[in-house]
RNA sequence: GGGCGUUUAGCUCAGCUGGUUCAGAGCAUCUGCCUUACAAGCAGAGGGUCGGCGGUUCGAAUCCGUCAACGCCCACCA
């Protein structure tokens, strides 16, 4: 077989992803085996690979085929979400640039061009995928608003709302009065800007002239000769209309005075109580805070909780209303210039002052402000959920990885708000609700069903309603919050709203894995969580592995803007999809960030090129039955042995702690270091000459496992490699290769005493460099004393290139010798040594044992330590002050023959 | 403001219940090598008061306190 230097990704990653899916090795049905699930996170259905993608994807990835390997029926189902507030503002955009507005369109003629450019833009990411080579259960492609997951979430929102855990109130939303729609949270970008914080004058109607005569300490009355007055900082003046009471914080020393009293809007000239709250900061400006409860999000609870009436002066497109009374008509920011001036020219602005603040805009109107604006919306009680979806994961049945996330998830659960569920737009699933036609001023009628048809079924059992028709119902607007759908994604992947206790969930559900950002860890974590005891009874994952944020490598959070994110695609064009792999798992230790660098790939490229180059050497050899096995094989192949089952027990243990990364690097180091740098040299023939059939069977063996191991972190070109290490059957794979193959004991001993070996080779090849030696001049070896690794002369003579290696009482005169543990080593070197060279190195180390001697012995003649100490501690440090003793004197006795 | 976390070699990180697998790994660096698998490589080497201070202990990277720097999440100041 010819084989390039260098391995070349393109050329085989295509081809083996092919034949995966040509045998439907991806492909999981239910059978007897132990299953093994994992539902991806869905990507947005019209989103783009990136680096965030990759990591998660990989791990999930590493996780699946590693199952699969250890004999499970693996199932990984992916999927997209049809993020609708994202989707929803690319379609607005997209629609703008043919200059269509939203606003002139029909909800069907909408939603006909936004699954127009889902079926465009959808599904790229899963295509994306498979270039990284995620072994995902294809036929099992799920979308959110596809029709099993719509039906699903349309029959929970109706099973919810009939179990009364969904009602309707009012909420403040992130009004964008230009598009004339809510904005979440998500949506608002907050930008620092200089503005002014108006100082307004509220007199008090309830205080005459002379009321006050005590003045307490810390107490600031203001009076002019129109009378007392509060004074109140505000930004925005031009919502005083809107003022139903004054606050002042109860402990508030300067503004004792006021309790209890009401004051007059100035302008306005509406009385107003003051009303006590500690929410109020007793240091921002007076002290005195005015309350609007229609147009502030703290102002709305406040109102809430003292009862406020609320009076709403803003149209839906910023203008005042009617409510406001004055300004009428006119634009927010028009009124805020128009209201200082006239407040001044009445006298009632008593300073403005410059001020710093953050003000939302809209990401969708970069020129808008957010209006703070009531809206009807659909909430779901959740402390309901909260009861069921705390205690499995405080008490460790539902674990996360790393453990430090249980905090925030008790956190957030502990202090839990009712979710909002519904959002302005049309994208989505639209809310089952049907409003009844009802008399002006009469309280809103609605039923909640599955259907149109079941709505008016409903609705003719309502008094008034009996002879209702389809027509007259009235849908509601509203779609339902994206992660009202994906917190079912566990159960409704596998149809488990719709048809419970089918076969596939009972077979597949609860997952086991679940890989994602912290970012999420409420938006959609916790909810499946809470989704998977409500409908199943069970927890929807066993396992959370949170991932880290990829950032670059300073540090930064990888984003367009910054243009430090690079194109996933072109990394894997440049160092191939294992490579790559590599690179993130390389970075990659649970919870924290990763600190993505380009440099990570290449290393991972490189240990590619190695594996291929190693397996060159290996199909390279000529074998030669007839041969018999050398003493150096026979030995490397029973270390080796040991070294392979060591690794696989260390790598078991560390996927079981999810510590991927490092389970990587083992099976990395094991490649490199011990099977490439330490056993194949061993092996190898000399130039020319043929192996024998026992030592090349072996290393075909432990070639295959080393393949096993490193398959679920580099699965192409292990299929390449092991589909070429023997002639395979047609539809086989490395996939479905057992992962356990490996005893679960191995002889520390004997690895041990190797790695004795290994260091008398380093010494003598340390003394060949420091000496210019050449590696083919032939050297000779003295053990000073007793040779306790005598067993693997072999290895030491072929890795050393050894003449000879001889047990002697006293080294010779003229060698240069290195110590390991306690035995002196010594290479004669006759002419070629340097006395003085060889003086000082000796006396350095005679330095550096004295002091260490002097240390043990400070602590051995401690008596409260040798008391104290467990006996092994006291027994160790008694070995070490006899073996640097006897260093000591070997030392000394070189010295002195040299000298 | 509330909560959580991090700080160990130039960089990224391991170091579980205090004591020979306690000062480690990979990368990077330096020095020799184009040695017939691999220079995207081989062989060897150097490099850290374990953030600062204080305490507990015979003994602290490890436990406690405190300060500092950085990061994240939540709530945000009208």
């Amino acid at each position: 077989m010819e084989l390039a230097s260098k391995y070349n990704p393109t050329d085989v990653e295509g081809k083996w992803y092919q034949y995966w899916l040509d045998n439907k090795l991806f492909h999981s049905e239910p059978d007897g085996r132990e299953p093994y699930t994992v539902v991806i996170p869905p990507p947005n259905v019209t989103g783009v690979l990136h680096m965030g993608h990759m990591l998660n994807n990989t791990i999930q990835d590493i996780l699946v085929r590693r199952a699969r390997m250890l004999g499970k029926n693996a199932c990984w189902v992916p999927g997209t979400d049809h993020a609708s507030i994202a989707t929803e503002a690319k379609v607005v955009k997209k629609l703008a640039e043919q200059g269509i507005k939203k606003s002139d369109l029909t909800r069907e003629e909408f939603l006909k061009h936004a699954w127009e450019w889902t079926d465009e833009h959808g599904g790229i990411i899963l295509k994306q995928l498979r270039k990284l080579g995620a072994s995902c259960d294809w036929d099992r492609t799920a979308f959110t608003m596809d029709e099993k997951r719509s039906k699903s979430v349309i029959k929970v929102f109706v099973d919810l709302y009939n179990k009364g855990l969904i009602y309707r109130g009012l909420r403040m939303v992130n009004w964008d009065p230009k598009a004339q729609t809510a904005l979440s949270n998500e949506e608002v970008i907050y930008k620092e800007e200089k503005s002014k914080l108006y100082y307004l004058k509220y007199y008090v109607s309830t205080l005459e002239n002379s009321e006050i005569s005590e003045n307490s300490e810390g107490m600031i009355v203001h009076k002019d000769d129109r009378g007392y007055y509060a004074v109140v900082a505000t930004t925005r003046p031009e919502t005083i209309m809107g003022d139903t009471a004054m606050c002042i914080n109860p402990k508030d020393p300067k503004n004792t005075w006021l309790k209890g009293q009401k004051v007059i809007v100035p302008l306005v000239g509406r009385e107003i109580p003051v009303i006590e709250d500690r929410y109020v900061d007793i240091e921002f400006g007076t002290g005195c805070l005015k309350v609007t409860p229609a147009h502030d999000t703290n102002d709305y609870m406040l109102g809430k909780k003292h009862n406020l009436e609320t009076i709403d002066i803003f149209n839906p497109d910023g203008t005042l209303s009617e409510e406001a009374g004055m300004y009428v008509g006119m634009d927010r920011v028009e009124v805020r210039k128009l209201i200082a001036k006239d407040l001044e020219a009445a006298g009632l602005l008593e300073k403005v002052e410059d001020y710093d603040n953050k003000v939302g805009y809209s990401e969708r109107n970069a020129d808008t402000a957010v209006e703070p604006r009531l809206c009807m919306q659909w909430f779901l009680r959740m402390q309901h959920f909260a009861d069921i979806a705390l205690p499995p994961v405080m008490n460790d049945e539902l674990k996360f990885y790393p453990a430090k996330y249980k905090t925030t998830y008790n956190n957030w659960l502990e202090n839990i708000q009712d979710w909002c569920i519904s959002r302005q737009l049309w994208w989505g699933h639209r809310i089952p609700a049907y409003f009844l036609p009802t008399s002006e001023g009469a309280e809103e009628a609605f039923v909640v069903a599955e259907s149109i048809e079941e709505a008016v079924e409903l609705a003719r059992k309502m008094e008034g309603y009996e002879n209702i028709t389809a027509a007259e119902l009235r849908q509601d607007e509203d779609a339902l919050d994206t992660w009202f759908s994906s917190w079912l994604w566990p159960i409704s992947l596998f149809d488990g709203i719709n048809d419970p206790d089918n076969a596939e969930l009972n077979y597949y559900y609860p997952t086991s894995d679940l890989v994602t950002g912290p970012d999420i860890i409420f938006f959609w974590v916790a909810r499946m969580i809470m989704a998977g005891y409500e409908y199943r009874g069970d927890m929807p994952f066993k396992n959370v592995y949170f991932t880290g944020i990829v950032r670059d490598k300073l540090g930064r959070k990888m984003s367009k803007s910054l243009g430090n994110s690079p194109d996933p695609l072109d990394l894997i064009a440049q160092y191939g999809a294992d490579g790559v792999r590599m690179g993130m798992m390389l970075c990659a230790p649970a919870g924290n960030d990763i600190l993505f660098d380009d440099a990570l790939c290449e290393q991972g490229r490189n240990f590619n090129n190695k594996i291929w180059n190693a397996f060159r050497l290996v199909k390279g050899w000529n074998v030669d039955a007839t041969i018999a096995q050398p003493e150096a094989a026979r030995l490397a192949c029973q270390w080796f042995d040991a070294m392979l089952t060591k690794t696989a027990i260390e790598v078991d243990d560390l996927m079981s702690k999810y510590r991927l990364s490092e389970a990587l690097m083992a099976v990395y180091r094991l490649f490199w270091d011990e099977f490439s740098s330490w056993y194949l040299e061993i092996v190898k023939p000399a130039y020319g000459c043929a192996i024998d059939k026992q030592t090349y069977d072996a290393t075909l063996h432990y070639f295959d496992a080393l393949l096993r191991l490193l398959h679920p972190f580099m699965p192409f070109i292990t299929e390449e490699l092991w589909q070429a290490i023997e002639e395979r059957k047609p539809g086989e794979s490395i996939m479905t290769q057992s992962i356990k193959i490996f005893a679960d004991k191995y002889d520390e001993q004997l690895i041990a005493d190797v790695e004795t070996a290994k260091s008398i080779i380093s010494g003598v090849r340390t003394i060949r460099l420091q000496k210019n030696i050449a590696q083919k001049e032939a050297l000779n070896l003295e053990v000073v004393g007793t040779h306790d690794v005598a067993v693997y002369n072999a290895i030491i003579a072929k890795m050393g290139n050894l003449e000879a290696i001889n047990v002697v009482e006293a080294k010779s005169d003229g060698t240069s010798s290195f110590m390991v543990g306690t035995t002196e080593y010594a290479v004669p070197l006759g002419s070629l040594i340097d006395v003085e060279a060889e003086v000082a190195k000796l006396q350095a180390e005679l330095t550096y044992l004295e002091g260490f001697l002097s240390s043990v012995m400070k602590k051995l003649s401690n008596e409260r330590f040798v008391s104290n100490a467990p006996e092994a501690v006291v027994a160790a440090e008694r070995k070490k002050l006899a073996d640097a003793e006897s260093k000591i004197a070997a030392i000394k006795e070189t010295l002195e023959n040299l000298k």
